[in-house]
DNA sequence: GACAACCTATCTATCGATAGGTAGAATCTC
DNA sequence: GAGATTCTACCTATCGATAGATAGGTTGTC
């Protein structure tokens, strides 16, 4: 038999599947031949596909949660923080144009589950929280200067983030160079230049 | 037999199925129940169910650019200009959590052919393009005072937009009032303010 | 009667899902 | 510690439902 971490093949080869494809655009099939076994054992672990999709978003939001704390201890500065947190799309986008998974969630959100819906919510909420923190913590360093809601603006990053991921893959652009994009730069009107070696990269 | 217009209904239709669910989501036989008519009928039509997502984007487009020479015609000012277009986004999430065609088939890429994503790169070069050419008149104009290329900056706003949807429909919340929402006037350092009551709405 | 605009009926392929079997490791019983 | 039992981790085979697609008939219009 498979020495143990089936389960952890299914799921990493399941989230490039939806990042690539979307939810509803794959089968069991593809992922077992993706994984090298029968659906039958698919369904073993993850009886009905809902499962696996609510396994797959609270993976990858405690993934993104520990890139974040990783992302704090060792950057100190704000803007070292937020270059660091743009460059995990970035670098999403190089990976053969994958989207976050929010994006492919969001967009199928008609067929999910109220549970992994609300799991979706949670990741937006946290990543909307962190990014509004260091935009409050910046403007007491006097790194970012903006006017108006901390929180609104970190959803507009946010939002941006994810649209950006979109309009690459439209255009098959690949993930602009390290540091902080100047349109966030002028969203901010923050002074420092980077460069930012960020490699972080979402899992 | 039916009045002549079925082609036209089932397109609108398919949009709100697409713009709801995903490309992936609905089938001929969801589509041929909510025209009100038979799966084959619509073959007739759209003999593969590529040729019904073609004609979608090209009448998507196409409508667009039309309501792009509305706004023309009765904006004269940029700023009023870009307030209509934003609004458009807008007044898409109002009406069921609905997406941009843009959004949808951009997630579904995969599993699209190369024709219709040919379509879709040239409906984001249409809005990059027309924001883009706001922005450098609001700029001569002095509505508008930014750093930086405008075609990136219309490109950050046109992603902004798309994954404003995404969050929006991800958190069930409705659109922001009309008028420049607070993030795009921090990116544009514009000083008017409203309200604008664009009434444009994405067919 | 020719054509357009539908229909009924049906096809093949594939979907997610389930039933039931089995090899081998782990655990219990004495 | 040997034998019986149970559990884990898969498998083969197949289910009913549904996907997109097609052949060929019917009906209304000109």
């Amino acid at each position: 038999m498979e020495t143990a971490d089936t389960k952890e093949r299914i799921l990493e080869a399941s989230q490039a599947l939806v990042q690539v494809r979307g939810f509803n655009a794959f089968s069991y099939r593809d992922l077992a031949e993706s994984v090298g076994i029968r659906t039958a054992s698919i369904h073993y672990y993850f009886p009905r596909k809902d499962d696996l999709a609510l396994s797959l978003v609270r993976r990858y939001h405690e993934g993104f949660r520990q890139i974040l704390r990783q992302i704090e201890s060792r950057e100190v500065r704000s803007e070292g923080r937020l270059a660091s947190y743009l460059n995990l799309f970035s670098s999403l986008s190089e990976d053969g144009l994958r989207l976050c998974l929010f994006g492919v969630f969001s967009a199928d959100a008609a067929s999910l589950s109220e549970e992994v819906l609300m799991e979706i919510r949670a990741f937006c909420d946290t990543n909307v929280d962190w990014v509004s923190k260091v935009l409050k913590a910046g403007q007491k360093e006097g790194a970012f200067s903006f006017s108006g809601s901390p929180l609104e603006l970190a959803r507009g990053i946010f939002a941006l983030m994810e649209g950006e991921l979109l309009v690459r893959r439209a255009l098959r652009a690949p993930g602009p160079p390290p540091g902080i994009p100047p349109v966030v730069r002028a969203l901010l009107s923050c002074r420092g230049d980077g460069p930012f070696a960020a490699t972080d990269h979402i899992p």
